[in-house]
DNA sequence: GGTTCAAGTTGTACTATACAACTAGAACGC
DNA sequence: GCGTTCTAGTTGTATAGTACAACTTGAACC
């Protein structure tokens, strides 16, 4: 086996490695929003309210899954539906004002915590790391290994 | 923010964009080994067999859990439980025949699952990817982020 | 104006998970 | 040596996240 082999064995196996661990612990950091309703108020904020058939298309979820994600968190006022005015099967979603200081304040705790784990990590090293990453998130839709 | 405040960001997203598709992919690749007990099966025959209680301590599981997945791994015939002769309470874990098989099979097609996704990249970048990953995964035990 | 399409909800089922209570067996202290 | 405590594992119960199928409601298109 040649070094790229042997390069994308290690990558395959690390991946399945962070993937797991981020299942089991995704729950635990933040009780109060899993990974997943931490996601979709993500995207909500980033792109400024869409509809729940935009984030089953975009995470490749059942209608049905985010329709119930969608509801807990309108359940605990993190996001608030507006009927659209010009189509009324359609419902836009926003961040409510809580919904944004919850997602602020995850967002800063999730990011002090890789801060922590990169800590001593040189720049040069975080910048490539992070490159790579965007490749090979880039390089596909949403099939292929994870 | 300078580069490495802004690549950490990267990497924080890059990864959880990774965790979120594992997690909605895993039962999709191979419906009949899901992410959890592929790796449970890939522990097994790195270790030679091993105790559920050593599964539940390296994948932080909750001992219930191993114990039901072993369950269902036993059921299904991947994987046979022998019974500790110095210790009548641990059992000591075996893959089968056929889990052996199966496990060659699943590895063999997300091995090449991920071939096909890292194609394009010449070896130098494969290399030292796969060396970020490992270190950020030996970063820590199991706190911290995914 | 009826047919077809799109957005979302609800019923049902399944998997993975945790925690707590339990059983069975081992080890230790005195 | 026998009670206490520890360890391995199972089972009861509850929860989250997910999919698929059936349905409702509204829009669009002949």
């Amino acid at each position: 086996m040649n070094s790229a082999e042997s390069a994308v064995e290690t990558i395959q196996r690390e991946m399945t490695i962070f993937a797991r661990r981020a299942r089991a612990s995704a729950g635990r950091m933040h009780p109060e929003l899993s990974l997943v309703s931490y996601t979709l108020l993500s995207h909500l904020e980033e792109q400024s309210g869409c509809r729940a058939t935009d984030l089953a298309a975009h995470y490749a979820l059942d209608k049905s899954t985010v329709s119930r994600q969608v509801a807990a968190l309108e359940r605990t006022g993190l996001i608030e539906r507006r009927l659209d005015p010009e189509d009324h099967r359609v419902q836009v979603l926003h961040l409510t004002e809580a919904g944004e200081e919850i997602l602020t304040q995850v967002t800063h705790s999730r990011r002090a915590a890789f801060h922590e784990r990169l800590a001593d990590w040189p720049e040069e090293d975080l910048v490539r790391f992070a490159a790579y990453l965007e490749r090979y998130n880039a390089g596909r839709g949403d099939s292929g290994p994870a």
